[in-house]
RNA sequence: GCGAGGGUGGCUGAGCUAGGCCAAAGGCGGCGGGCUUAAGACCCGCUCCCGUAGGGGUUCCUGGGUUCGAAUCCCAGCCCUCGCACCA
């Protein structure tokens, strides 16, 4: 690359404009901001550093914020640290420092990596989590929910290991052994008392308001929808054997008289209370039963349950593909018309009865396989000829004990942590009075020094665990469970609306105002926890008069992955672009400018090093056309390409507005560049007009600015300019894009031809080029035709005094008529003729040729009898 | 298995939600030309097949269908990616 005369460098421009930015706070959203757009990326985890994914992210946001800003709209784009979690523990443990040190110490270096990327954020808004001011409402929205009945204490599984006593989340216990990830001990279940959030409580809101999120892509609202997992069904209860009732749920209700077992799952108390009087069950219990295997197996148990709507009796299995948690723990199985309950039916010899068939079919053969498929109900008694889902209902009603009900896949929300870094649970037990919550003055219940420990190092701290019963005086203890750092997450967006707030987790009335988010954007791994949680908050806020609105986020763009030459990016391959060497080597401006052009926001996103090269050109040349401007500013007028640069200027800025609403991107930068290269050409081919030039590259510049921040603002200073790119105004331009469009293409779809022409005609050297446009009278046949939806076109056109001089017309109709249905809206022939005029330089350069345009008046007959509206005649002289 | 999203010219990748401006953008690669002592960079053009005046033929996974007309809509199938998964 060298540093030649050619070019920019990056390192000497960036830093100041950052500087510059940042001393005259223009990224400062003020407080009295009316109706902001709020833009957003998700916050990152403090990891140390910024990765490639937070790099693109963040540009994404920064870019459209930008160009938000310079829409004239006030902008909301703030950034904050989610700073709580284990890694912090871990990290502190490997470096012998603590985590609140370690965090600190992230925050700084990642803070630093945005600066230097460029990203525009209202540090004044900058949130913490791990800060007590802010994580003191975590504990405050936590005794609200209590106070709402949105918090629950139940016993809950979880996974323990007995060497490092702790409790451990999924995914740190590792492989099929199930062992601890770090010490490699078998971990074992324990039951411990956790606090719920009853996210449960929302679960129909949740789904049915996924309808109306339409800036969300379909795919997260799918995987929202599946794992809420709403299932209409009724709830029936089965006579079993020496145990009563026991309800099971359906979804199928309308095959029960096709019921011929039922099953419980294995860790039922029923199917425990077996076990303790027969051998086989507690045998199966104990050792066989395998929920997570692929085969249903199961153990008789000798009893049997009165199937309600038929009143047979039949055997009564604990299997271990019933589950616990799902429905009621127990259910009716009908091999006919269920796949798994058909493979255990026939393993275990049970019978199979067919009770629908298809609408209008035969009674399918069910022993070779279920019929699953809703239908016309057989052999079911009173309701047969039903069909299915008529038959539910109506045994839904007939049943006795039978009820309609809604099952849910959903959890509640288990926030209970049993770690150091994290929320402290505002929480004292107390013998006499149980869990007791601090009172509001004792806020914020604030995390002890760390101390290195095997457990939860909070249990360590004895001035910590010691308390007085807020309620009875008495000592007590206080809670050493803290927070998922999900509760962290689920209403940041919030705060930095009024980041200082002393009463409340967030100003009502600002919230209310600026709020919701306009543009969220984010990793896909988020989809279902994250945003679900901070949609459920939201609500719960709502209900509590906290907050008008009951969505957190408008529009939500989940970026695609980055890639390096079409691998993933991991550090184990070691494949991986860190964003400080692409800083230092090219610049934040190119880095930008690459992920920005390179891929969509929402799709994978190629690194390749020829990509950052060819963004790192560009960025030059602009650079040195901007230079040699204003060092050298033509003094011509350019003639008639004036006309022409000029409307091109006007496509850019119009389909540059259009690919920045859209949130593509693309078309914008990449029409930029081609600007860039036609005023090369312009300058070659003629002395142009400086007025032109200037506004030609002022667009750009301006087009540039949200994705090139710096050297755009450096270029406009150049460009005379005292004020910030980054408060211009976005580029005006005229005419709509539309039409815009359609010049372009009469200019693209002539020189085509003009092309074909010669090289098929083998013209070797052209030496006059004449393009007729359509006379008047073809155009007015043309806009006949395109309105006529009469059978006879031609009678018509001929019919009409008007066009009956002409020789030609009689064809022309015939033409018009064979392709009356396609035929598109043209430019008026005045403005065909101008564009066109506009255009001649392009071929005169082209083929070294003189041009000429004529008007179809001007032209004479011979010519005018090929042109056609949108389709000029050509004549070529060699 | 269920759900979501895809399969486009040598590669990559738009367009496909509003069917005709689509032989199908841009980039890369390749070819030719310009500039240059030369190379690189840069600039111009070409890059499905045929054609001595803008034409014709065959294409957008496969096979059907709707339509005057489909890469674009519908149906079936094959393949890929991503979620969920013995969920009653």
């Amino acid at each position: 690359m060298a540093d030649s005369e050619r070019g920019y460098d990056p390192s000497a421009i960036e830093t100041r404009w950052q500087r510059a930015w940042e001393d005259e706070d223009v990224f400062r959203t003020p407080d009295d901001a009316e109706d902001v757009s709020y833009v957003l990326g998700m916050f990152p985890y403090t990891s140390g550093s910024l990765h490639m994914g937070h790099v693109r992210n963040y540009t994404i946001t920064d870019a459209f914020a930008r160009y938000k800003r310079m829409q004239g709209e006030d902008v909301l784009h703030p950034m904050g640290w989610d700073s709580f979690g284990l890694p912090a523990e871990n990290a502190a443990e490997e470096r012998d420092t603590n985590p609140r040190e370690w965090t600190l110490s992230c925050i700084e270096t990642m803070r630093e990596q945005m600066d230097a990327m460029g990203f525009g954020y209202d540090w004044d808004r900058e949130v913490v989590t791990c800060d007590p001011e802010y994580y003191r409402w975590n504990q405050w929205l936590f005794k609200q929910f209590h106070e709402e009945g949105l918090v629950e204490r139940k016993a809950s599984e979880v996974n323990w290991c007995p060497s490092c006593e702790t409790v451990l989340a999924d995914e740190q216990v590792e492989g099929d052994e199930e062992l601890c990830w770090r010490c490699d001990t078998p971990v074992t279940q324990r039951n411990l008392d956790q606090w719920f959030f009853t996210i449960t409580d929302y679960a129909d809101e949740l789904v049915d308001a996924l309808d109306d999120l339409e800036g969300w892509p379909d795919s997260v609202r799918a995987m929202q929808r599946d794992w809420i997992g709403r299932q209409h069904g009724a709830v029936v209860p089965f006579e079993v054997e020496g145990y009563g009732e026991v309800e099971i749920f359906t979804t199928r209700l309308d095959t029960i008289h096709g019921a011929t077992f039922f099953a419980l799952a294995p860790d039922s108390d029923i199917a425990r209370d077996i076990a303790e009087e027969d051998e086989a069950v507690a045998h199966f219990i104990d050792e066989e039963a395998d929920p997570d295997g692929d085969e249903p197996n199961g153990v008789a148990t000798g009893l049997t349950a009165t199937n309600p709507a038929t009143g047979e009796e039949i055997p009564v299995f604990v299997a271990d593909f019933v589950l616990s948690d799902v429905g009621t723990g127990a259910l009716m199985a009908v091999p006919a018309h269920d796949e798994r309950d058909h493979a255990f039916a026939t393993k275990k010899d049970v019978p199979i009865e067919p009770v629908v068939k298809p609408e209008d079919g035969e009674v399918p053969d069910v022993q070779e396989e279920a019929y699953t498929e809703d239908g016309v109900l057989i052999n079911s008694g009173e309701y047969d000829g039903l069909d299915s889902a008529e038959a539910r209902s109506r045994l839904e009603e007939d049943l006795p004990g039978a009820r309609h009900d809604t099952q849910y896949q959903l959890r509640d929300w288990g926030v209970s942590r049993q770690r150091y870094w994290g929320t402290p649970i505002p929480v004292i037990h107390c013998e006499e009075c149980g869990p007791v919550l601090v009172p509001d003055e004792d806020l914020p219940v604030e995390l002890p020094e760390f101390v290195q420990t095997t457990g939860n190092p909070l249990e360590e701290v004895e001035e910590f665990v010691e308390a007085e019963c807020p309620d009875c005086g008495r000592p007590a203890r206080r809670e050493t469970d803290t927070m998922d750092t999900f509760v962290d997450s689920s209403w940041y967006f919030l705060r930095y609306i009024s980041p200082d707030f002393e009463d409340a987790p967030f100003d009502t009335e600002r919230a209310n105002d600026w709020m919701p988010v306009d543009q969220y954007v984010g990793g896909i791994e988020h989809a279902v926890m994250h945003l679900l949680y901070s949609r459920f908050v939201t609500k719960a806020v709502a209900d509590m008069d906290l907050l008008d609105h009951r969505e957190p986020f408008e529009r939500l763009v989940t970026q695609g992955m980055v890639l390096l030459e079409g691998e993933k990016m991991s550090k184990s391959k070691g494949n991986v672009v860190s964003p400080q060497n692409i800083v230092e080597e090219y610049g934040a401006d190119t880095a930008r400018l690459f992920i920005m052009q390179a891929a969509r926001p929402e799709r994978e996103f190629n690194w390749t090093d020829e990509g950052v090269k060819s963004s790192h050109q560009f960025l030059d040349h602009l650079y040195d056309a901007v230079e040699t401007f204003v060092a050298d500013p033509p003094t011509g007028d350019g003639g008639a390409v004036t006309e022409y640069v000029d409307r091109e200027v006007d496509y850019l800025a119009a389909v540059a507005e259009q690919s920045y609403e859209e949130m593509t991107f693309t078309a914008a930068l990449r029409e930029a560049q081609e600007i860039l290269s036609l005023l090369d050409r312009y300058g070659r081919y003629t002395d142009p007009d400086p007025g032109t030039v200037r506004r030609a590259l002022e667009t750009v510049v301006k087009v540039l600015a949200p994705v090139a921040p710096h050297v755009t603002e450096e270029l406009w200073r150049e460009l005379g300019h005292d004020d910030f790119v980054v408060e211009a105004e976005w580029p005006a331009f005229e005419g709509d894009l539309e039409t815009l469009e359609r010049e372009r293409t009469l200019i693209e779809e002539t020189r085509e031809d003009v092309r074909q022409i010669v090289e098929v005609a083998d013209i070797g050297d052209p030496a006059e080029v004449v393009i007729a446009v359509a006379p008047e009278w073809k155009h007015e046949a043309h806009e006949l035709a395109r309105e006529f939806d009469g059978d006879n076109l031609v009678g018509e056109i001929m019919g009409r005094e008007q066009f009956r001089e002409y020789d030609g017309a009689p064809d022309y109709a015939k033409d018009l008529q064979a392709e009356r249905q396609s035929l598109k809206e043209q430019l008026p022939p005045e403005q065909e003729a101008d564009v066109l005029s506009r255009a001649r330089w392009l071929i005169a350069e082209e083929f070294d040729a003189d041009v000429t345009v004529l008007r179809g008046e001007e032209a004479n007959g011979e010519l005018t009898g090929k042109a056609e509206p949108g389709r000029p005649a050509i004549r070529i002289e060699e």
